[in-house]
DNA sequence: TTGAAAGCGGTACCAT
DNA sequence: ATGGTACCGCTTTCAA
């Protein structure tokens, strides 16, 4: 059933029939009715490719994921964020396109979809420090929102961030207050822009503790479950181990938790973990809300927020206004579930 | 760039250049590589949607992926079945479409997704017995892969499932053989089609060893952490507590890992816990693959080859051939990470 | 071997 | 308030 077909079953112009179904003013409320009612009934729904194709707007969203050429992993906490975005197209009545590339190929991606016309937007994951995408997608005039920050970009930008940095202090704080002096962080690849913000708010921590900051302790790289279980077990293992560690993302933790149990050291007394994944720390939410599903809603949450800003920007011309940004403050949780978290006694 | 604008800057039809660009043997070589030249210069690509409007293929590929109003979570695996089928996809020139729904919607969405011309199939995830959506699309019309499979389903269907019986089989008769006597199974909903088939392995190894299977220790519920934790703790604290928790996916497996944490229990010393995800069940892998990366790794070869398989489908006319199916067997990777996996000495 | 022209299924301008 | 028609960018007969 198309528009034609349609049209000529209730003897009326393709041209009345479009109208009265995408509410333009000018059609009669008895037409329009009687155009929605037959739609309905005939179970039409208008062909987005011609669609698109007739109005130069896509109706489709793309989120494109850089994977590592070296892991092909991807972070699995990104679904969670798809689904919240899902949400916000949907209402919209937008389709969501992925595109999982190699990380070296992003670039032709980007260009790619901007001149297929595939889609009216995009959000950009991962960002790195300076990252060349932001500018890139702004020569090509794709409209874009940036989950995440990228320090060192001048132009403006639309972003929506969690407060790494705060919540990386605040996860610190909380261990050195609780009188653990040697705290290792467990941190992302050093050219990510969340792995930047996270350090500082970690080393600020310590300093305004007095307690030197020990490079030794820290650690950056992709996160894998092999990076936490190997750093974790070198770390225990050498001179002057950690009595907690503060760890970036599930995954790498998951390997620093199997590190410590193989040493038959007990979780949150002898050694204490943390374990952040965008604005929630992993620590526990005493009933209904486990920590990994608390982090798991709030980036579903987050999303959603980016999807619609998205949204709005494109509905406005998605030219360059004024660029939006949102900041989610983090929200500690915490509770005692693997141990009381301090550090053991000598 | 469009065809139009290059075929006139190279003094041809466009008749011409699209057939230089699309391998039609008509065209004589010389002119291909004028062509192709031109449109690597000016970095011309073809517009998606006016060429799917043209041929009638959408050159596209739907994942639905059913999110349970009640969770709404994803299970986090699936983004790397989705890095996989990308990678297909890639190759082959198709773009993916993601559509997260509500479960109670999803039937709209294949409709919709068949009517709008939207993609030329689908893969079906996370199928339950005698799930109603295989009738659907094949009514539709539309191609499709089942990831999984849906016993009770009388058509023929095409699926990529991995051998969920035997892998539970294999892990409880591990257990048992250890000498584990009172093993709980944790597993996922009882109307996922999965689950019925690892509850099925689990017992048969019960029942080859002369041991009754104790329905106390059996849980089916959608695979949260809540669950995990909720279930494991119930368990622990009751009667007849059992010495080891099969569980089904990782995110209850980190649940009931914190309950046994909670309680002063060592993992894998009081109390041992094996999770399975996929085919691949959650022991330790001695190396350099750590156990949720291998699982990780696995799920997305799945996700390469339903791919595929579904590619195959489409150019072979996309209709009624011998329908295709593949059984991934499962694999045991077992060591000694979080213990000897031994029932504790009484 | 190449080109003209008629679609694919919509939208939107210009008439009426 | 409704209809005719020229596109949108590409493919595909049919003719030359």
């Amino acid at each position: 059933m198309n528009l034609k077909e349609l049209s000529r079953r209730l003897g009326l112009s393709p041209t009345t029939v479009s109208r009265a179904l995408n509410g333009y003013p000018e059609v009669s409320e008895r037409t329009r009715r009687r155009v929605r009612e037959a739609a309905a009934a005939w179970n039409y729904r208008p062909n987005t490719r011609a669609k698109s194709l007739a109005t130069g707007r896509s109706l489709a969203i793309g989120h494109v994921l850089p994977v590592s050429t070296k892991h092909e992993l991807v972070n699995p906490i990104f679904a969670d964020f798809l689904a919240g975005a899902s949400e916000a197209y949907a209402t919209a009545g937008y389709d969501l396109f992925l595109s999982i590339v190699p990380d070296q190929d992003e670039e032709r991606a980007y260009r790619d979809l901007a001149r297929r016309g595939t889609v009216d937007g995009v959000i950009l994951h991962g960002p790195s420090v300076s990252d060349s995408r932001i500018g890139l997608l702004n020569t090509l005039g794709l409209p874009c929102v940036v989950h995440g920050r990228s320090s060192g970009i001048d132009e403006g930008y639309n972003w929506l961030d969690v407060n790494n940095r705060r919540a990386f202090f605040r996860a610190a704080a909380f261990l050195l207050d609780l009188g653990h002096r040697r705290v290792a962080l467990l941190n992302g690849g050093e050219a990510m822009d969340f792995a930047t913000r996270r350090r500082s708010g970690y080393e600020q921590a310590l300093q305004e503790r007095g307690i030197p900051v020990d490079p030794a302790l820290i650690a950056h790289d992709e996160m894998t479950e092999t990076y936490g279980h190997a750093t974790a077990g070198r770390l225990l293992d050498g001179p002057g181990p950690p009595t907690a560690f503060l760890v970036s993302s599930l995954i790498p933790a998951i390997g620093a938790r199997r590190a410590i149990e193989e040493r038959g050291l007990r979780m949150g007394r002898d050694v204490s973990v943390v374990t952040f994944d965008d604005d929630l720390s992993y620590f526990r939410n005493a009933g209904d809300a486990p920590p990994f599903t608390a982090v798991r809603s709030s980036v579903r949450a987050a999303g959603l927020m980016a999807a619609k800003m998205l949204l709005e920007i494109i509905a406005q011309g998605g030219g360059a206004g004024v660029p939006r940004s949102r900041l989610l403050e983090a929200e500690l949780v915490v509770g005692q579930s693997t141990g009381p978290f301090r550090p053991p006694v000598r």
